[in-house]
DNA sequence: TGATATT
């Protein structure tokens, strides 16, 4: 009781009313609504919002406020919400519960959401997450921001407020001299404006510039004046004119493209070739339990020595679960994340802490969704040195006794 | 013409 009073007294102290409209409606549902006290808490926060900006909240999603500011951009002003956060470059097959895992491991979310493509399903990687409190937002960008994922290296940073005026506001430059640099790049654009991302495409194999590049602007208007300003213009030194249009937006492919993709991406609506040997485990599992067998021993296939987290289609919750020993006191979950993370998809990382002390008792549990890559993590990750000890990690067994 | 940046 005295914890979910905390718990609103901490959000009532977020002075917007986007948090307001979430916090409200969250009381005027489910098992808040019964508690003595939330009446008042709604009662206040509702006087709070009808003074203040209006409330446009109506999806399951993070809500917006109108911004009626005088002045609505401020060059290198800082971000309006503190909370709300935009996660670019996720991997492909990382789900949105992935994503909320992940980032739950640094505070309480508010809300989570993994941006899909409306047709297709296929994540778009990039996604939201909103925390309670602002420091865990801010603990998330510092803990997190750069992490390795896979193939990936995922960019954390303050979600700007949701509006028109910064969509499509991605430019292709072509045409660039092959001595510029990025830094050169946004130099040359910033004159018209706040620079979000930019890139120059390099060649795989030499590294050398291909000449190409993009430049994502706060806002379309920005854009639009950098295009007036610089297409077909030579930049200082060069010798031949640059080509500055707007970028073809990724998602709109022609639907060969997507079935080409669909077909071609080993995710986990068609499975390829390396989901085999975890697709074998599930449907010996299947058969198992279907004529009752003894819960089947995996350790005579292809020389795995231990197996216990078994990953039953429609199993809800279940992976290859990790048991990861000699983790040092201080250890918390980031760390599990930033070691299992690149080796595939991680559904969930807990460290075990002394309920006293809140000290890591010396292990802990990461599960993962695919056998392969489990089994790769374990394999490099077993005997690795982690400050001053050493890991023991395997796959969890079921043991009962201690032997 | 990207390491799919605004739900």
């Amino acid at each position: 009781m005295e914890q979910k009073r905390l718990y609103f007294r901490r959000q009532l102290q977020t002075n917007m009313a986007v948090r307001l409209c979430d916090v409200a409606s969250l009381l005027r549902s489910g098992s808040w609504a019964s508690e003595p006290w939330t009446g008042q808490v709604i009662a206040a926060m509702e006087t709070q919002l009808s003074n203040g900006p209006t409330c446009n909240n109506t999806s399951n999603g993070p809500s917006t406020i109108t911004n009626n500011c005088s002045s609505p951009v401020e060059s290198g002003s800082i971000e309006d919400s503190k909370t709300n956060l935009i996660v670019n470059y996720l991997p492909q097959n990382m789900t949105q519960e992935e994503l909320k895992s992940l980032f739950g491991s640094i505070g309480e979310i508010e809300s989570c959401k993994l941006v899909r493509d409306k047709i297709t399903g296929q994540s778009l990687g990039y996604g939201f997450v909103n925390y309670v409190d602002p420091k865990d937002a801010e603990k998330a960008i510092n803990t997190l921001n750069g992490l390795r994922l896979q193939t990936k290296t995922i960019k954390v940073s303050y979600a700007r407020p949701s509006s028109a005026s910064i969509r499509d506001a991605n430019l292709y430059v072509s045409g660039l001299p092959k001595t510029m640099t990025q830094k050169e790049l946004e130099q040359l654009f910033s004159q018209y404006g706040r620079i979000i991302t930019s890139r120059i495409l390099v060649d795989q194999v030499t590294g050398v510039s291909r000449g190409v590049g993009f430049i994502r602007f706060d806002r379309r208007v920005e854009a639009e004046e950098a295009i007036k300003g610089l297409n077909c213009q030579k930049p200082p030194g060069a010798t031949e004119p640059i080509t500055v249009k707007f970028a073809n937006n990724p998602s709109q492919k022609t639907s060969q493209a997507l079935l080409s993709q669909l077909y071609q991406s080993p995710n986990r609506r068609y499975p390829g070739p390396l989901a085999q040997q975890a697709q074998r485990f599930r449907l010996d599992n299947l058969l198992n339990m279907a004529y009752g067998v003894k819960r089947f021993s995996p350790m005579a296939i292809d020389g795995v020595t231990s197996l216990a987290g078994i990953n039953i289609p429609g199993h809800a919750g279940t992976g290859w679960c990790i048991f990861v020993y000699n983790l040092a006191p201080d250890a918390d979950e980031s760390i599990l994340w930033q070691m299992f993370g690149p080796f595939g998809a991680v559904t969930n990382v807990k460290v075990i802490r002394d309920f006293n002390t809140n000290k890591c008792k010396g292990f802990g549990f990461v599960t993962m969704t695919n056998y392969d890559e489990a089994a790769v993590a374990i394999a490099s990750l077993n005997g690795y040195r982690l400050g001053d000890r050493v890991l023991q990690v395997s796959f969890k067994t079921n043991k009962t006794h201690k032997a």
